[in-house]
DNA sequence: GTCTATATCCGGATAGAC
DNA sequence: GTCTATCCGGATATAGAC
């Protein structure tokens, strides 16, 4: 029952990521964590020694986050249609609302200039967030719901690339109107209300 | 009729392309370019006075090359499959053969830490790719050897971003099966042959 | 056109006091 | 847990000789 006391940790967590959609693994340094925190950069050193320690407990609570996804979804997958609008959600109310792009994306690009463990950090998300698509489709032909050719784990990896793709040229363009465009392109071909 | 005097000029734009399609505008300094080419960091400075006016003409002769395709397709649209399948060989033998991704990808993900010309000259290359592929899909589709719904314009953004994302799954996977199953699905779905 | 030499800045990281 | 102070390396860029 502690006051509402500073975790610095979870905030420098936080800002990390925010920064890390925004601008990239390289696109921030300590020094912007510190002076956006009110701390000196010894400081955020402390917390995690390396940048690297940083970027792997960043990509660590992304991979949760879909994991814990995937595990709902299993255990109730009742309304696969919810859990496509919500992937959409996401880019709709968090790519596009805050001009970044998705960490996959993101780390595909920088992948040649980032540490390997980072790397096979990145890999171990891509699959998690291709199996929780995958899972989703699977379901949503199965109830009837959804129209695909082929393998549902072959349209998930597709939609993913198309999702991801759409973030960033909604980013490049500032164009929230991209991002609409492909939804409502992607939801048409999988047979969709609008 | 000059002997085969070195073009240094040429040589660095061609090294920079190959440099930043592979790790990003971030991601190559003056120093890689001037070890390869075995000359020294000034050297550099003098054929392009910043990093910026690298990175302008780097873009340039990427859209310079997309211009000149779209033109070739309206002047002669006898044969969209051979377009589109042109367009995914660019991807199974420059993306994926050397590990990079496209540069408009790349650019997405570094647009926030790139300076403001680049960026504007990143907007009109994705809009000159997309006009490139409206226009193969419209063809395709007039001909009755490509089938999809929608406007051409809708279907050529989603086609885009599909296929950025594909090379960048493809490099962060590092598999070239990851490019062939989006290229399988994606022709199934334009009704291609396999 | 290319060189040497240098200026300037910035990012990550560490040592040791408090 | 946070500070001050400092080190190191790398990157862009410029001045002036050849």
């Amino acid at each position: 029952m502690r006051p509402a006391r500073r975790d610095t940790r979870a905030e420098i967590l936080s800002l990390a990521e925010q920064l890390f959609h925004a601008r990239g693994y390289h696109g921030f340094s300590y020094q912007d964590i510190a002076q956006a925190l009110g701390v000196k950069n010894a400081a955020i050193h402390y917390h995690f020694a390396s940048k690297e320690d940083l970027g792997l407990a960043l990509i660590g609570r992304l991979r949760e986050l879909v994991r814990k996804n995937l595990e709902l979804f299993r255990g109730n997958p009742i309304d696969p249609v919810a859990a496509i609008q919500a992937y959409f959600g996401y880019y709709r109310n968090h790519c596009a609302a805050t001009h970044s792009i998705c960490a996959v994306g993101m780390l595909a690009a920088e992948l040649s200039t980032v540490p390997d463990a980072m790397r096979l950090q990145a890999r171990a998300l891509a699959d998690e967030m291709r199996e929780l698509l995958a899972a989703i489709l699977e379901a949503g032909r199965a109830r009837g719901v959804m129209q695909f050719a082929g393998e549902p784990a072959a349209r998930a990896l597709s939609l993913m690339c198309t999702m991801g793709g759409a973030a960033q040229v909604t980013r490049l363009k500032d164009s929230p109107e991209v991002l609409e465009t492909v939804i409502a392109q992607v939801s048409r071909e999988l047979g969709l209300a609008a």
